[in-house]
This record gives structure tokens, sequence and C-alpha cells, in this order.
DNA sequence: ATCCTTGCCGGTAACGTTGTCGGAATGGAT
DNA sequence: ATCCATTCCGACAACGTTACCGGCAAGGAT
């Protein structure tokens, strides 16, 4: 009952060699069905369990893929879960690893899931990153990279997104469909890619409606409560104060709300305020916060499918890029007219 | 620049033997100096690293860790990060898997966190799990076990958890003193241990001030936002109702507030409220919402350094059992006067 | 009878590593 | 000159598995 048994056990035990009962657990070509019978049922009293280790050193494939995320927040343990579904369905083990939004940590991550000899990354970036040397190593190594949700161009790689532009236009335009004129953004750092795809989304519909740009209302801070709150006291102590606000993320958004009641201004009425992601705190907070929603598990499942077909193609593989569609949830911050159609 | 180095590679390019280069890279006793500074030169120029899964194989130790989760709401994965953390620097990694509070998942996830050979458990058990086979088997094959945050007494294994008595206790008792005299409890699943303990608090708190029980009063519902908004409903609807809800988890204090504001009663006026777990959304709800916060990130890393013990020591350790203590923060939602002291 | 196919099986090497053992060379002590 | 200890190194087996190759017997076709 203690060590767990192995093949040789099963091959003294019924005289016969180990490769014998090796095909026999297997594809079971070239082997007797009497033998192979008995193989089985031997097997099954045993309890017997193929040692992954042998297995992936003998085949040079572990089953596992290298997750690095950069948090483990509302969104991102949503997608995780579908990369799981997906990737447990497929037979392959997921390594969670998250960088805290740490270049360092980041690249430690890589190191270590490196070592552990995964069999190819699925990867969103953290904020802080600005440099993907460590990621393009993988790809040296002639591993599948899928990037997903936080992409950049800077690495060439198949990636599944949602289509962020979209999301900031949408949002932007509910705003100014609901007769807000000065709009403001608060984008997230400056060299994160959904931050500021999103913010050309709003520049998009600002366009759209011909308003004009005002540098001013463009505010880049970090993706961070705290920092959205200061920033957004700052955006209503100006001369010619906004009248709605998109933030590019629901926790900015709370921040920025905290500011605005702070302020002693109401929401609708004075501000209108939308947010990104639809974050269950969105219909907690008073007044309820408008929001774009993405759909995070699909794209989870969708990243980990992709990682495989790459895996499976690996060469001659276009970089696929898959944009999934955003969603506007309209709630109490930016309903200023009651609800048209 | 291709397949990663091996030490046949080094040993080759040297003209020494496998063994004498596999000597030099580690302990370097009985070796020649001169050689081991070439044997390092020229592991590091080809970048070598040992191939962990031979390693592995070899000594029968994978240096990871099966960790074994419900969720990862925020709580837990602060807990996760604590784990995360220690085990890092102990030289371990660790395998993260989602039972999704379902039974047959955790026994999933058992099944094949053993497979790829772990060297032990950090787990929390689902609020389905009402037996634990499953992880008696683990036992059965004398790997280590920590279970933390939620544990259970049929589960014989060192252990790490916050007081939850006491965090029912000191919830309930600022209640009393703050003048609520029929205090309602909502407790979540009843096989959940966590749950009990924190209702046993309450109980105590209500025997220590003479308060007489009310079975009425105590509520068992699922974990779960929508749930607690019912159960809520259904306590205001008494004849005699409640003037103060204690509830096990935020997330459940956050549906009986939905609930309390339906009916159209005011907090702390009407009705107090405390959760439990000091999610941040607790601070963003109107009125805030009083919690019981602990130390989750602390507990990680606990659960973490007890598992490396317990590995270590393996047979005479007793059943350690480590208890951290949770803290009450005070919001509008139960402050009905001021602050005393 | 001879030959060739087919069905079934075993031996061996290999994946990359470490641990054990034995042995060659050196050098100092007798 | 002989002996023994020390220093350094290589051969070999092993961890558990699979891939490749070759072989033996049975049986059908010639």
């Amino acid at each position: 009952m203690e060590k767990p048994a192995t093949i040789k056990d099963i091959a003294k035990r019924l005289n016969i060699s180990l490769s014998t009962v090796s095909r026999a657990l297997r594809n079971a070509s070239d082997v007797n069905p009497d033998t192979k019978k008995a193989v089985m049922a031997l097997s099954e009293e045993l309890n017997y369990q193929p040692n992954k280790l042998a297995l992936s050193l003998r085949q040079k494939q572990t089953h596992t893929i290298g997750v690095i995320v950069p948090n483990l927040d509302y969104v991102l343990s949503l997608m995780v879960r579908g990369i799981d579904e997906v990737a447990l369905e497929a037979g392959f083990t997921v390594m969670v690893c998250q960088s805290n939004e740490s270049f360092g940590r980041e690249i430690l991550n890589t190191r270590r899931l490196l070592e552990s000899l995964v069999d190819g990354f699925i990867i969103s970036v953290s904020s802080e990153s600005k440099s993907f040397e460590h990621f393009k190593k993988i790809q040296e190594r002639n591993l599948p990279v899928v990037v997903f949700d936080r992409v950049t161009p800077h690495l060439k790689a198949p990636s599944v997104r949602i289509d962020n532009e979209e999301g900031g236009f949408i949002a932007t335009e509910h705003l100014i469909e609901q007769g807000y004129k000065r709009i403001a953004v608060l984008a997230g750092p400056e060299n994160l890619g959904i931050s500021n795809s999103r913010m050309d989304g709003y520049l998009n519909a600002l366009k759209k409606y011909k308003i004009k740009k005002d540098p001013a209302l463009i505010v880049h801070c970090d993706f961070n409560q705290d920092y959205a709150y200061f920033a957004t006291l700052e955006l209503l102590a100006m001369k010619k104060r906004p009248d709605a606000i998109f933030t590019i993320s629901d926790r900015m958004a709370i921040g920025a709300m905290l500011a605005i009641k702070k302020k002693g201004l109401r929401m609708p009425e004075d501000i209108g305020l939308v947010g990104f992601n639809n974050e269950p705190v969105t219909s907690l907070v008073t007044p309820s916060l408008s929001s774009i929603e993405m759909p995070s598990f699909e794209l989870g499942k969708a990243a980990a499918k992709l990682f495989i077909e790459t895996m499976h193609n690996k060469e001659n593989m276009d970089l696929e890029e898959k944009v999934l569609k955003p969603k506007l949830i309209i709630r109490e911050s930016s309903q200023k007219s009651p609800i048209k159609n």
C-alpha cells in the first residue's frame, strides 16, 4: 500500500516483459487480447498510475501550461478559470503565477516556469513591463506563447483580447448621448496597451461627435483607487471642470466616485461616470456604476483554445488575433435621461 | 541555441565524465578546483539549467506543493499569495487548483495533483464537502497535508486558521454595546466549520450579556449574496423583527444590506449590520460596512511555513494548530453612538 | 518442403540526473 | 623499495517510461 505501483511490478507479477505491459496499457496494437485483459485487470487492482515524471522526461513534454497574470482580481481570476477549464479538458495542467504587476517578478516567474519545463505560456503582461526580452527567450526555445487581455505589439504572438477601442468608444458615446459635454478620461499607465486603446476609443467618439479634444481632460494615473481619487479631485478643481468621467477600470471609477462625493457633487446629475470591467462592485455602490462588461470567462477559454491550436500547428500559423466584443451596462451613475427605446 | 544544454554536453566538450560534471556543479567535494572552474565556466556559457524532471524522477521529490482552494475571492487569493511567497523562498513551486466549492471537483483536483506527484498539500476545504476520504488517501501515501482557513475536525492534519469564534464574539459584542437588542445571525451552510464557529462566538456573546437565544434569529443559508438577500427579507418580515444582523461573510452582508434598503430601513439607526472578511467592498458601499478583518496574507504565509515544518519533521509532529486573531473594523453600518474612548 | 506474412513478444537503449563503488595516480612515510 | 592514505575521476546502475528492432512460432500460399 506504500509506494505506487509501476509497470515493472505488473510485469513481474504477470511474468511478462516491461514492453508488453507498456503496450498493453496504451494503444494495445500488437498485443494478445488475453494478456491485455490480464494487464488491465492487474493494473486496476494495483491502482496503477503512470508516473508523469518519467513520461515527461521520456517524451519531452510535461503537458503543463505556464500562466502568468499581473494579479488575480475579479476579471483575471475569471479568465484563469476559463483557461483552466479548457486546459484540463485537453489534458493539460496549468501553473498560475502572479507577477503582482512587477516587471522583476514577471521575469522571475518566466524563469521558474521555464525551469519547470512547461510546454508553453499563456500570458497577460504586467503594467510595469516595458521590455519583453524575457518573453522572447521563451520563443527562442520554440515554445508556444499566447498573450491575452493585456496584449502588446512588442511581442509577436497569437493573442486574445477584447476590443478595447470599441469599449472606450461605446462608453464615451453613451456619455455624449446622455448630454454630457466635457468628458474627461482617467487612463492608466502610459505604456499599458489596453489603457491606450480604451483612450483611443474615447478619442474616436469625440471625433465622431465633433467634440474638440481637450488635453487637460486626459489624465494618466496609476491603476489604483487612491491615485484615481486624487486625480479626480484635481479634475474637479479645474475652472471649467468636466461634467463626466470615463475611467478605464472600475477600481479607478470607485476612486473617482469617492472624490466626486467628497466634493458634494451628485451623479448622474452633476457628473456622469462610466467604469470598465463590470465587476460585481458596480451594482453595490451608490449610485450604481455604469461599466463596460467583458466576457472574461470566455476570453480565458478562447486563450487556452488558441494556445492548443498554436501548439499543434506551431510553425505555419499566422499570428492569429482573436477579438471579443465588450458591452455597455448602463446603471445610475451615467443615466441622466430615462432609457430610450 | 535550440535545445537546452545538459550535463552530457558539458562533459563531452570538456572531455570528462558525467559524474565529474555532476559533482562539480553541486557540492564540489572530491573534484579538482581547476576542473570545477572549467565546468562552472562552461555551464555558464551554455546557460545550463538542470533538468527538473530528471532530478525529480531521480530523487523522488518534485519540490511542488499542491494547493486546493474553494475559490479565488479576495481573501483566498491573498492567502494564496502568502503561500506562494513563502514557498518560493523555500524553493518550492505551488500548483493552485480551484474546487469551485464543489465536492466532485475537489476530488478531481486531488487526483490530478497526486498524479502530478506533488510533495504535499495545502488545503482549504470546499463548503460542499462532507466526506474527506479523498484527503485521507493523500495521507496514506505519507504525504504531508496542512489545512488552512476552512479547517475541519474530520481531517487530522496540522492547521492554520483564524479564531472564528472570537470573530463572531467581538462582532456580536460590538452590536450589543451599540445598544442593539434583537441580534440575528446569517450563517452559512450547516456543515461548514468556520460558519459554525462564528455562530458559536455569537452565542457566547449573547450568553455573556445574558441575552436569550432566539432560534428564529438564527438563519442558515448559502454562502451567497442572493440567498442572503431573501433570507434577510424574511427576517425583516417577522412580527418582532431583529434590530441587528451579523453575517458570517461580507458577501452575505451585502445581500442583507440590499434587502434592508429595499424595506426602506436605515442603517445603523433601524438595523445594525456587521460582516466578516473586511473585503475592500466594505468601505465602498453606503453605508460603509463594519466587518471582521483577518490577516489573510499572514495566514497564507503561516500555512506554507507550517507545511515546510511538517514536511521535515514528518513523523513525530503533534498536530499543530495555529490560530490567528481577527479584528473588528467599525464602520457606519453598526455605529449608532459616537466612538467611545 | 520452402517461403513469406502475420501476430505476438522481449531486449535494449534512451530521456537527464545522481549515488555508489572501485580504481588510477600521486606523494609522503616507513 | 614498499606501503598506505589522499585526491581525483570514471563506470555503472538506477529512477519509470517508451520507441525501436529483431525474433520466434504459427499458418497460408507456392
